[in-house]
DNA sequence: AATGAATGAGCCTTCATTCAT
DNA sequence: GATGAATGAAGGCTCATTCAT
């Protein structure tokens, strides 16, 4: 319990609003300014506690990420000892719901990223991405079978995790009769699509079809 | 009919360079001096021919959708009488050259617009997936059969949308066993998955099962 | 004869004014505002024109230099074949003209680079000493005869060059009788302190006495 | 006698560094922050313990000269009693050993303050620097003989101490070969130099030859 | 005595845009 | 039609200093 300030309040009323704003706006159409005056502090108040823009970037991105990491376990809530499709449909579940969450703000964070380059978040997107594609992957190696090349095993990742990520809001279009389902329909949907599409391609391997 | 330097010479010289750099870095990222450096034009030219940053950018993606267009026949060269497999594998393999194609930068543009909205392109943009996404709304209800509601064909139409559009590049990660692979393959393999996961969405249908 | 601006005469301005901050404040006491205010150009001329602060810095130094040059040739107007002695003191009065010029921005600016070092001049300074360098060492070397090693020529040249580049308003003290005194008087002083000091080196040689 | 931790040692160890700093980078290139790091103490300590930047500037070199008289006495250890030549051989020796003393950067400090006068150590520098100008004077004066003019011996002790104060590390320049000598033979050469150049002027004056 | 947090003033630089030719 | 010069607004960052503990 604290009665003062310990800079520990100030750095994390920065980073919180710092980390809505760049998720907002992105991170060069994001001034000091603006950050600072929504966090009431001094404009000298970044540079004190970050030395630089891109390190409260960095921070802001990663605070965002672990506070979704805490509300949506990457397992969706299925136990690692259920089966393969249970296991794969609380993985899709979950990034769903990440990706959903109105409090989110990495995904909105990495499209900006994506959208205007800035190389700083790129090395620590990766680590990010990657546990959950290698859980992805390891599920689909077990359904797929020994027969599976690598290149199988990355196709059917692929073609789940590009439906989880599919954009929202899309542009121009409207996807409303998707958007106003219920995760767990959409959920629903992708899991059987996909199971289907990876038993195809199982099947195919086993009788000796190319792809 | 030309006369003499008309500026139409230089106005394509600007746009060509343009929409290589905004979709490279982004609009934000891209700054008049480096447009024009590379265009080995006036700095004033930009604002003499567009008479702002954002028209250019607007035209500038016009150019390269249209150019696009010419080159790459939304069905992918396939019959409007095969069969819907092939049909459908028409349009996947269509997209994929679309968006791999070296020549331009337009999807990667959309990309850019999608996380960074302008509002200068929403429109452009609609018309340009707008009948991509309606081909292939037809060809999965066709699939799907009569029982099939207007949520499932959507599921399925996004499924596979999703799957071309996957975003390439991505940040921090390298999708290289996928990258390296020829356009066809990985348009085969799309479109056996989808088939699949389209055949037995239908299934679930005619069993009457719940999605 | 030109009516209009073409940009070379505002950045004659900039770099006048410039090198006269410099010269009084030096380069990181002088700032932009200030140069502009008096150039009476807007703050961002200087990067239009210099792209950098310390281009400008570099060029105004230069600029200082050659004017000071064309005013004062290094030999002081004695011809080449005169002798070495009325040589030497040529080149001495050219040092003392120069640094007591009332133009002369050039020792203050190098003076303030000793303070403050920026190491932005440091080559440049270097090219500039060195031809004064060489011509006080190659009289002294003619003077000295064929037994005087490098270094003898060196503490010589040393010897002479000090006098000369002594640091006039000391603080705290005041050379007052000295600063009085005609550039001419002081240039004589030395020449015939020197010259009796490199011949006592010369004689001493002769006598195989070491140093 | 001392309680406890009473503050001097910690402003001890500011002088220390600061010092240093100032005399390696002058005063406006030195900044609190690096001074406290290097100190290992507190932001806030430079003002606590003196006010203002300005004042640690004129104490920190206070502290190093009355450091450096304590080392180096000014006579160079040469008996009062002995004669003029060993005297000024004395005194130069004691010039050069202060200036090179790798503890002591004070003559650093003098050249930075010359060339940036903030006025601070104005005074300072005149009691440390008239010390020694009155005794080469006075030698000066005893070589000379009653027939010089106090111009005369003025000019004389300039050329003198300008030899001793040389700027060493020249900007752009590389007085490499000096610089490798011995302060002894350094010394010696300054001395014999400047002996046969007083008796130069002496010659000249007493056998009535103007200047 | 000593500290870490916080501040405000100011600096260099960038950039889209306008102006005069 | 085209250009180089010039501008103003704003942005990121530095730094000496002050404040509350």
């Amino acid at each position: 319990m604290r009665f003062r300030k310990d800079g520990e309040e100030t750095r994390q009323r920065i980073l919180k609003v710092a980390s809505r704003l760049f998720a907002e706006k992105g991170y060069r159409n994001t001034t000091h300014e603006q950050i600072c005056r929504l966090a009431k502090v001094n404009t000298a108040a970044i540079n004190y506690h970050f030395r630089k823009k891109e390190t409260l970037y960095a921070e802001a991105w990663q605070m965002a990420f672990s506070e979704l990491l805490k509300k949506h376990p990457a397992d969706g809530g299925v136990s690692p000892d259920a089966k393969p499709e249970e296991r794969l449909h609380g993985m899709i579940l979950s990034i769903l719901r990440r990706i959903t969450d109105p409090d989110n703000k990495i995904f909105e964070i990495i499209n900006k990223e994506h959208a205007n380059p800035t190389g700083i978040l790129t090395e620590t997107i990766g680590k990010t991405i990657m546990p959950i594609r290698t859980g992805i992957e390891s599920i689909v190696r077990k359904i797929l079978g020994g027969k599976a090349s690598e290149q199988d095993v990355q196709l059917c990742r692929m073609s789940i995790m590009s439906q989880c990520f599919r954009r929202r809001r899309r542009i121009g279009g409207h996807d409303s009769v998707i958007d106003k389902m219920d995760i767990e329909e959409i959920a629903a949907h992708i899991t059987h699509f996909s199971i289907d599409g990876i038993n195809g391609v199982r099947k195919r391997l086993e009788s000796g079809k190319s792809r």
